[in-house]
DNA sequence: CATGGGATTGACT
DNA sequence: GTCAATCCCATGC
């Protein structure tokens, strides 16, 4: 199967951010069993915004934000954890998809081996329920940040077929202060490998 | 150059 | 519910 083309990124980054529901996250980094798993929870961050981390401008930090749709940008967070995200809309502008949730498909074993410290006792849900989690678990570190998503080692597939026509959700962005008012996160509804809080109007019946 | 704040997680009260 | 871990970098002097 191809990855998708730099056209899908191109776009308002809150097309993407609901398209990407569904779609393939592939990590296959040289010596080691690949890993994906499904999307199933995104946020869309925008320049416009002060969440975004582009609000600020171009900056070191930020270059990867302003350049080319279909880059991966990474970000150190709490000085723990690396954030995946998807660059959108056409370079010039800051915007990108951050990755939240997947629900695991393949390597679900060598996922367990790296989330640490009992991996092996976790259940699928629990494997990558979480920005942070799901890096870990695919081994995707700061040096993925700038690298495209065509070629990999980080990849991002169109959605399988069981997958055509997700049930989605939108509700407001997690562990932001500003901007909080903006429902620019989107889920897959009832999914349990969503992270927590799940959107309100989401509760399992 | 010093400071402070996170797009989080897991452990603990 | 509270809280610490830990690093990058934006900001301000």
């Amino acid at each position: 199967m191809q990855t998708l083309p730099s056209d899908f990124y191109d776009r308002p980054v809150l097309e993407v951010a609901e398209d990407l529901i569904g779609c393939v996250v592939e990590h296959a980094p040289p010596g080691e069993p690949p890993t994906s798993g499904v999307i199933v929870e995104t946020e869309a961050y925008h320049e416009s915004e002060p969440a975004c981390h582009a609000f600020v401008g171009l900056t070191p930090r930020t270059q990867t934000l302003f350049g080319p749709p279909g880059r991966a940008y990474v970000y150190r967070s709490y000085g723990i954890h690396a954030l995946l995200n998807a660059v959108c809309e056409p370079e010039g502008v800051g915007a990108a998809v951050l990755i939240r949730a997947l629900q695991p498909l393949t390597g679900i074993e060598q996922m367990r081996e790296r989330r640490t410290p009992l991996g092996a006792a976790m259940r699928d849900q629990e494997l990558c329920s979480g920005p942070g989690k799901l890096t870990q678990a695919l081994g995707i570190e700061l040096t993925e940040n700038g690298g495209d998503l065509y070629d990999g080692p980080v990849r991002i597939l169109p959605r399988p077929p069981a997958w055509r026509e997700p049930d989605v959700v939108a509700g407001t962005r997690i562990g932001i202060t500003k901007a909080v008012e903006l429902p620019w996160r989107f889920c897959v509804a009832h999914n349990p490998h969503v992270s927590r809080p799940r959107p309100v109007d989401d509760r399992p019946r």
